[in-house]
RNA sequence: GGGGCUAUAGCCAAGUGGUAAGGCAAGGGACUGCAACUCCCUCAGCGCCGGUUCAAAUCCGGCUAGCCCCUCCA
């Protein structure tokens, strides 16, 4: 399996560094506010990623961490709908608003088929782990305190923009407003690692702390629970390009400095989504979320299909055009397979299944070339090969694209025979050129949800969603 | 100001040196009582300029345009 690491700018074999399983860490969600489409989008490009190691016959051992520190208080949030959040600030703690945008999240991904990682857990929940690291940074010199607050020093780390590809002195820093500018800081890169004493006085969530009482800094949580729940080495970072610089730069830092040798080998980065404004976020407005675009009458799926259609490294345009367009392909997919389905011609021929399994595999070896995974299922819907084969071709695929490409129909018996019995009816009066009988029938079985189509095979029939 | 990415048909998009995958849309046709579905056919020379090569969308140089990061951010 080929994987493009940030840290090489190179696309290179991925082998793990060890052979029990992948130690896979994603950066999670920052639950203040509702994820929105274009975040959704780096979760997908995971969660395909999770699925191609294991579709490439690796074993995965993830965690992700729920950001629900140190950005709850002093959010001066421009979003969209301020009167529902408003209204949840007002009634409850930082810690409910918290567990609310948490689960509304995973309920997003749950609709996106997004597999929950195997250990999710609280950055708050592990204030003890971070004091264990900075009191031992400390120790060993790579941190140090000033005017209240736990700094990293950055000298200390071998090399700090590896990872970035930036220069120390052609960095910007607090131009933009030097009121902010951190005077205690030795070097101006330095990053926090405790904080007693900061400019955030109204933070809520503190902590007592051989430092005193307050706060982590932001970056120390993932090292945390990374350190935590996958040991000394890590074989997989991700998260979105925007962490490349300064997060996951300072994660290696303290992370190396804490284990005294090289910490994550692979860094894999997803490319944001973006609309005709540029980078989708809050404050540009265009500010859409997963039950917005259910509102609208999408399936999330077809989103999920949106961001297949093209590679997490490129950054996609949206709009509802393009989506329409991967609607109607989508559909289509769908409308064929359940053809497919229906008449489950032929015997199963493992010298075809073994020819496509392969081409997918690769597909998706290859820096996660979702776009050619995809061309694969047409390759597979248009070939003459048995459609026994097909389908067993089509679950395999699904593994991967988590599509819901084969559609549970949940005809009860009743149904099922009211369906046969009128079209049993349909038949007969097509056969009389009753046409007006017959449309009728077609009306009817409508208006109890059920599509009728006729195909040179007989007539089939499926579920409206 | 610095760093990085992208540029392929109306739209999305693959391709990483050997005469441009695929999808959507569009046009034509088959099928059909009608619908819908399905099937078949058609449809680009790769942002611009220059270079290397027998051969370049693919390599090199320059330019242009757009986006992202340097600040919380997926």
């Amino acid at each position: 399996m080929n994987l493009y690491n940030t840290l090489t700018k190179k696309i290179e074999p991925f082998i793990p560094h060890d052979n029990e399983s992948v130690k896979m860490y994603t950066c999670g969600p920052t639950v203040y506010y509702f994820a929105h489409i274009g975040n959704l989008r780096t979760y997908i490009f995971e969660d395909v990623l999770e699925k191609s190691l294991i579709y490439n016959d690796f074993k995965v051992k993830r965690v992700m961490n729920i950001t629900d520190v140190g950005h709850m208080a002093n959010d001066s949030d421009t979003g969209e709908d301020k009167m529902s959040t408003g209204a949840l600030r007002e009634h409850k703690t930082v810690w409910e608003i918290a567990d609310f945008y948490s689960e509304s999240f995973f309920k997003d991904n749950a609709k996106l088929n997004n597999k929950r990682p195997e250990i999710v857990e609280k950055a708050s929940a592990h204030i003890d782990d971070y004091i264990k690291i900075v009191t031992k940074l400390l120790e060993n010199k790579s941190a140090y305190i000033a005017d209240g607050n736990v700094y990293f020093d950055i000298t200390k780390a071998s090399d700090y923009y590896a990872l970035s590809g930036k220069k120390a002195d052609e960095l910007k820093i607090g131009v933009r407003d030097t009121v902010t500018e951190d005077f205690a800081k030795k070097n101006p890169a330095d990053f926090g690692l405790w904080f007693t004493n900061s400019k955030f006085l109204n933070q809520l969530m503190q902590w007592d702390s051989p430092w005193g009482r307050g706060y982590p800094g932001w970056h120390i949580e993932c090292t945390g629970l990374a350190l935590k729940y996958l040991g000394e080495y890590l074989d997989i970072h991700c998260g979105g390009v925007d962490n490349i610089f300064p997060h996951h730069s300072n994660e290696i830092a303290q992370s190396e400095a804490y284990l005294g040798h090289k910490w994550c080998g692979y860094w894999i980065h997803g490319e944001h989504l973006n609309d005709i404004n540029g980078k989708m976020s809050k404050s540009s407005g265009g500010f859409l979320t997963l039950s917005l675009l259910e509102e609208k009458g999408y399936n999330p799926l077809a989103y999920r299909f949106l961001c297949l259609q093209s590679h997490y490294r490129k950054q996609l345009m949206f709009s509802y055009d393009v989506l329409d367009s991967a609607v109607v392909t989508y559909n289509k997919v769908l409308g064929k397979i359940k053809m497919i389905k229906d008449n489950p011609n032929g015997d199963f021929n493992q010298l075809d299944f073994d020819k496509y399994h392969q081409i997918f595999k690769e597909a998706l070896a290859d820096d996660l070339n979702t776009s050619n995974a995809l061309t694969t299922l047409y390759n597979v819907l248009k070939d003459s090969i048995s459609n026994k084969t097909k389908l067993e071709l089509i679950k395999s695929f699904d593994l991967v694209l988590s599509l819901n490409l084969i559609q549970e129909e949940n005809f009860n018996d009743e149904l099922l025979s009211y369906i046969k019995d009128a079209l049993k009816k349909r038949d007969i009066a097509k056969n009389n050129k009753d046409y007006a009988l017959s449309d009728q029938i077609r009306d009817q079985l409508k208006d109890k949800g059920i599509l009728i189509k006729d195909t040179k095979d007989g007539t089939i029939y499926e579920l409206i969603k």
